[in-house]
Order: structure tokens, then C-alpha cells, then sequence
RNA sequence: GGAUGGGUUCCCGAGUGGCCAAAGGGGACAGACUGUAAAUCUGCUGCAAAUUGCUUCGGUGGUUCGAAUCCACCCCCAUCCA
């Protein structure tokens, strides 16, 4: 199978330019590709990871990608599917966040002399001169046709500042400006992206009389049309310190049944044999394919060290109660009081709770226990001896374990 | 610049002098049921402490025994007019 109807069949490919001229350009390695990539924190989340992923597909096909680190269009902020104005941030923001995206890519992508390249459109964008970028690009866009754009749709009710407006402008300059540096020919990018990307595409028409294409990546939306790798606390991050390996693995083992093999045909490197084979499981069946959707994504984002750990980890957890390799917080003895340690203070403590009050609800509703015995008295203290050694495990609600230990 | 309507807890949204830590819904959390799923039902949802105290309703001042609520000024948002 080739490398276009493969991406077709794991139902990444949202819209395209033109199909016939991608799929040739795609399958027979003569495409030159960007995906920008906008500096808003400091590590890349799921949402990146699947942009990554695509890179990788494409250039073991024989594609060369460039990956765009936006150092300038992050001093605007993108509107599309936003419902508010972004926040501005800092150059100095932004040159820390683009330094840990490039770390971050580097594991993923390739970058050795004549295989990918990752630029950086700082390198253009912030020289312009206001009035000769009027007159060179600004003449060649049509505010009605911007003012149609889907992507501002939205913002129209809710307001949109001229800031934010011109975020298209510059995008479609990037492609541009890649297009007569480096014969880039094609963008990729999120389906929220399309309308810029097709604002690129026609400026290097008339700029340049040449035919670019695009073409959109599905979002990964769940069964409820919501995006992934979102969760109250924030996005699912890549790196392990934002998100570690293990809560990660627990994320994709907790996935809905309806979105398993979704997640698993648009996010994993497993052959699509594999995956047809899975659809056919059924209700508790579906476990054991959240098992390797954990498992494959922990893999490829930490390492198969931490995949397997994980994996673990939490199947001990689940099952035998075991604490090996479950998350652990170390305590001092500073937070003991006279040798003792109350429980509200262990549950604030292992982070297991936010507050006393929160922890306090926990305890007496019956959500709490260590070392696999309910604990129902919120006054109940544990001598700190009992955190020595191998430590206790603390439990709250279903999902949530943590071994305490001190040292 | 002018007119009008707004800014309330994680979100939406009620509240127009004391009974307000603030209705209702959503979300989150916990319990039951389960498969670490979904749906459903129940509890719970500012912080700390055993009957209490403290902080919160865009900001700053003021009136009052008492302010989310009244007054003044300011900031922000939306709509219409320029």
C-alpha cells in the first residue's frame, strides 16, 4: 500500500488541494512539506505529536519535510477555532518555548544534512518593513474573501482585533517565503488550519505564477466531537515532566471504547492488518486494545523502558493491589508531626488532594484507603515509622494511587 | 468620541442592602453498578479549624451597624452611531 492511501485508511486526510497531483507527489517522494508549529508552551502536547507523526510517515516514504517553529507568527496568535483573544506573549516566551519544541522534535524527526530541515520564521517575519509588505503581499488579499474564511467565522461575533487578523497574512507568507528558499510545495496542517493554508496557496500563485498544495490532518476528536489529549488540567504533554509517562499511559488506557481504534489507526505505527483485526473485539475486549494504545503511544513519546514500567505499573495496580513501579512521593521528616502523620495531611501532601477540605470530602465519603484498608476517620494519624522502608500506598477514588515513603 | 447593555465562584447563569460562601445547570471529585469504558442513580463542590473563623462577586475609594447589591471615579467586553 502506498503512503497516501495508507494516510487515507488511517483516516487522517481531512481536505485537500488538488488529490490527483498530491497522491503523485506523496507516493513518489517529490514532496517538499511544511507544518508550522506555534511556540504557545514549553513542551508539544498530543495535538503536535500527530503532526509528528505524519512528518514521519512522509519522510520514510521518501518526502523531505521542514518543520516550521512560528518564533513570528507567535508574536500574533492564531484566532482560528479560538473563542478568545490569546494571550501575548513575551519574546522571551517564545524563544524558550521554541528551544524545547526543538529538543522535543529531534526525537521524532531526523534532521541530519538533506533529510528534514526546521526553521524558524522569526528569521523573516520580524524584519519586515510594514509599508513594503503592504504593497507586496497585502495587495494580493482580499479582505472580503479573508472575512469569509470559516476559520473567522467565530471571532466575527465575539471580536477580533487587527492583530490577530493579519495571522493569516503571515502564514501565507511563510509558505511563500519557504516555497522560494527551499521549493517547499506543500503544507500540512490541522483541519482548523485550512483556511490559511489555502490563502498561502493562492498567494504563491500570484506571486509566483506555481502551483503549491495543501492538505488538512483530521483532528483527533472523541465520540463526542470534543478534541483529545485535553483534560482538566490541561493538554497531555510530551514531555515527562509536564505529564509523566505514567499518567500518560493512563490517559490512553482510559480512552472511551468508541475512540480506541480510532486512536490507535491515527496515532500508532502498527500495520493496518493489525488494527482490522482489533475491530472486530467487543466490550470487555476493547480493554486489551487500551492496553496496547497505552502501550504503542508511551513507546514511541517516552521510550519502551517507560512503556513497559507504566504498563506495569498500572496492571499491578488494578489487579494485585502490588506497588512496584507505581508513582511514588517522597516525604521528609519535617512533615511529620511528633512521629505521627495525619491522613488529610497525606493526601495533600502526595498531591492526591489539592486541599484538606478536598481531602477531608474524600475521606469521609468513603474514597480513601492505605495499604488496601478503608480509612474513614479524617482524624486518623499514621506513625511515620510505617513510610520507612518500602513506604505505604495511599489510594483515593478509583483510579488514583501513590506510595509514600520517607527518607 | 457618543448611546445602550454587560463583567458573579472551574464554566454557563440567578441574585438588586442583612436569611449570601451566594439558586439552578454543566463540569470535576467521591460512592453504587461495571471492564481502569459508557449510560444511570446518590453524595459533594472557596480556604482553614470539630459547633467557628477567614477570603471571594472587574478595580479603587465612599455611604451604612451591615454591601455582590447603593454612590463616585477608573478598567475591560459587546452592540449601535461617528
Amino acid at each position: 500500500m502506498e503512503i497516501y492511501e495508507e494516510l487515507t485508511a488511517r483516516g487522517l486526510i481531512a481536505q485537500v488541494t488538488d488529490e490527483k497531483e498530491i497522491k503523485e507527489l506523496v507516493n513518489n517522494g517529490d514532496a517538499v512539506f511544511y507544518i508550522g508549529f506555534d511556540p504557545t508552551a514549553d513542551s508539544l502536547h498530543v495535538g503536535h505529536f500527530m503532526a509528528l507523526c505524519l512528518m514521519k510517515r512522509l519522510q520514510m516514504a521518501g518526502n523531505k519535510p521542514i518543520a516550521l517553529l512560528g518564533g513570528g507568527t507567535g508574536m500574533i496568535g492564531d484566532p482560528s477555532g479560538k473563542t478568545d483573544m490569546r494571550k501575548m506573549m513575551t519574546k522571551e516566551d517564545i524563544a524558550h518555548n521554541i528551544a524545547c519544541f526543538q529538543k522535543q522534535m529531534s526525537k521524532f524527526i531526523d534532521f541530519g544534512e538533506g533529510k528534514a530541515r526546521i526553521v524558524n520564521n522569526a528569521d523573516w517575519l520580524l524584519n519586515l518593513n510594514y509599508i513594503e509588505l503592504l504593497r507586496d503581499v497585502g495587495a494580493c488579499f482580499s479582505v472580503n474573501n479573508m472575512l469569509r474564511a470559516e476559520c473567522y467565522k467565530q471571532r466575527m461575533e465575539r471580536g477580533l482585533t487587527f492583530l490577530e487578523f493579519n495571522y493569516m497574512i503571515m502564514q501565507s507568507y511563510d509558505f511563500l517565503e519557504l516555497y522560494r528558499n527551499y521549493g517547499c510545495n506543500m503544507q500540512f496542517g490541522g483541519d482548523d488550519q485550512w483556511s490559511n493554508m489555502l490563502f498561502g496557496t493562492e498567494l504563491i500563485r500570484k506571486k509566483l505564477s506555481k502551483d503549491a498544495y495543501a492538505m488538512t490532518i483530521n483532528l483527533l476528536l472523541n465520540s463526542e466531537g470534543k478534541k483529545m489529549g485535553k483534560t482538566v488540567s490541561g493538554a497531555v504533554w510530551l514531555d515527562a515532566e509536564k505529564t509523566s509517562p505514567y499518567d500518560f499511559y493512563q490517559y490512553w488506557r482510559n480512552v472511551d471504547d468508541a475512540d480506541v481504534l480510532k486512536c490507535i489507526r491515527m496515532l500508532t505505527f502498527l500495520p493496518l492488518e493489525e488494527i482490522d483485526k482489533m475491530s472486530e473485539w467487543e466490550g470487555s475486549k476493547l480493554n486489551e486494545a487500551k492496553e496496547i494504545l497505552g502501550y504503542e503511544l508511551t513507546k514511541l513519546v517516552h521510550s519502551e523502558e517507560d512503556a513497559i514500567k507504566a504498563q506495569e505499573a498500572a496492571r499491578n495496580v488494578f489487579s494485585s493491589g502490588s506497588s512496584s513501579n507505581m508513582p511514588t512521593s517522597i516525604l521528609s521528616e519535617d512533615d511529620l508531626k511528633e512521629g505521627n502523620i495525619d491522613i488529610l495531611s497525606l493526601l495533600v501532601k502526595s498531591g492526591l488532594a489539592s486541599s484538606r477540605n478536598e481531602a477531608r470530602r474524600a475521606v469521609e465519603q468513603g474514597g480513601v484507603s492505605v495499604d488496601q484498608e478503608k480509612v474513614t476517620d479524617p482524624f486518623k494519624a499514621f506513625p511515620g515509622e510505617l513510610l520507612k522502608g518500602d513506604g505505604m500506598v495511599i489510594k483515593k477514588g478509583k483510579k488514583n494511587f501513590k506510595k509514600i515513603k520517607i527518607c
